[in-house]
DNA sequence: AAGTGTTTTCGCGAGCGCCA
DNA sequence: TGGCGCTCGCGAAAACACTT
């Protein structure tokens, strides 16, 4: 007995625009003062992934009262439910859209390995003042009778919305730098830990400026980075496409790209879609002899294969496009930066080399 | 039935950063 | 300064779909 996500994303659409609402009129929930309380906790828990799981067990409560929402994993048992599949198709991908602060998925943060919400589990994790709130809201969902429950949704859904309001950071705008002061840009951002992001909306801005500045009609295109890219079918993190050719396919890594790396991208990847000009582009730390070795054979094969430092990459080509074209690769880059994708720290982080770079 | 390709499900391992 | 929880990139295995 699956849940259907279909209907598990119109619920909370539903569930939502009520929550909104009583938000934008200020008109005070009816909601128990306990409650309130253990929501207060909740909220205030450095760890995100809590709140979030809570309100897939919500969802799941409303939409079929036989499941045990303290079983997130189907193999848990015949009234056990996919939790994290719930999560990742339906809860993590709203609360993005709507722009709430939000991990990428707490089944993958902090819960793991087919974990059960019982206080038990509470020994393995940080916060535990924050996961005994987190079992109580549970308790009190698995308590309440339809219509109560689905009103603690909406004040879940609620908090979720005050959380957003008092969370919004807007990025530092600048109009124009120098090729010295893009230099410092580049060189602090791509030492900002950002599990690979930065390195890849970098490079996503420079071709993007290429293309505007030289009016290509290429299509630049990037996918998500925890997107499995086998399934999806693309060539790399980064392609340029013109119609139906594919003129260019970018893997970008922050990792030292080792020869197995190579081996497997051109097997997996060069091979399988047929692509003519691949391009590894790495951050701090240079390929391995090896890598370039397994790179010249391919190449002598007939293969295009190379690579290329992106700040050095990016900055010659700044140089050469000249001032009209550097402001367009600052709006190119505060545009992708400019998403709910994008995670708060490395906004700040921009902010803060914005502020020293045109600063006192 | 067997082969081939795609989607779903679940979690590993490494690295970051907080905290003592 | 080292331990450990939290994140993230990546991919294996299973399930499913579709041909031959």
């Amino acid at each position: 007995m699956g849940i259907d996500y279909s209907d598990a994303a119109a619920l909370l659409d539903d569930l939502f625009t009520e929550a909104e609402v009583a938000f934008q009129t200020q008109l005070p929930l009816q909601i128990d003062p306990s409650i309130e309380k253990i929501a207060d906790t909740l909220f205030a828990s450095s760890t995100q992934s809590y709140r979030e799981a809570l309100l897939g067990c919500a969802l799941a409560r409303l939409l079929d009262q036989s499941i045990n929402i303290r079983y997130p994993y189907v193999n848990q048992g015949m009234y056990a439910f996919n939790g994290r599949t719930l999560d990742e198709k339906v809860v993590n991908p709203f609360l993005h859209d709507r722009l709430i602060p939000s991990s990428k998925g707490p089944y993958l943060a902090s819960f793991r390995r087919s974990v059960k919400f019982t206080p038990e589990t509470g020994g393995g994790l940080r916060d535990k003042e924050g996961y005994t709130a987190f079992l109580a809201y549970l308790e009190a969902l698995e308590n309440a009778d339809v219509a109560t429950a689905r009103s603690l949704a909406i004040y879940l859904l609620f908090r979720f919305v005050k959380l957003r309001d008092a969370s919004t950071i807007p990025l530092s705008r600048i109009s124009r730098l120098s090729l010295d002061q893009f230099g410092i840009l580049l060189d602090k951002l791509l030492q900002v830990p950002s599990g690979g992001l930065l390195p890849v909306l970098l490079t996503v801005a420079i071709l993007r400026t290429i293309k505007s500045y030289f009016g290509l009609t290429w299509d630049v295109q990037w996918q998500d980075i925890n997107v499995a890219d086998k399934a999806s079918g693309v060539g790399g993190d980064v392609t340029v496409m013109q119609g139906d050719v594919m003129i260019l396919a970018v893997e970008v890594t922050e990792r030292p790209i080792e020869k197995a790396r190579v081996v497997s991208t051109f097997n997996t990847k060069i091979v399988r879609h047929a692509i003519a000009d691949y391009l590894f582009i790495y951050a701090n730390s240079l390929p391995t002899e090896e890598a370039k070795a397994a790179a010249r054979t391919y190449f002598s094969q007939g293969h295009e294969v190379n690579f290329l430092q992106v700040g050095d990459w990016i900055i010659h080509n700044l140089g050469t496009i000249g001032a009209k074209g550097r402001g367009i690769f600052i709006q190119e880059i505060l545009a992708l930066l400019d998403t709910r994708k994008v995670p708060a720290t490395v906004k700040v982080a921009w902010n803060d080399i914005v502020r020293q770079i045109v600063g006192p």
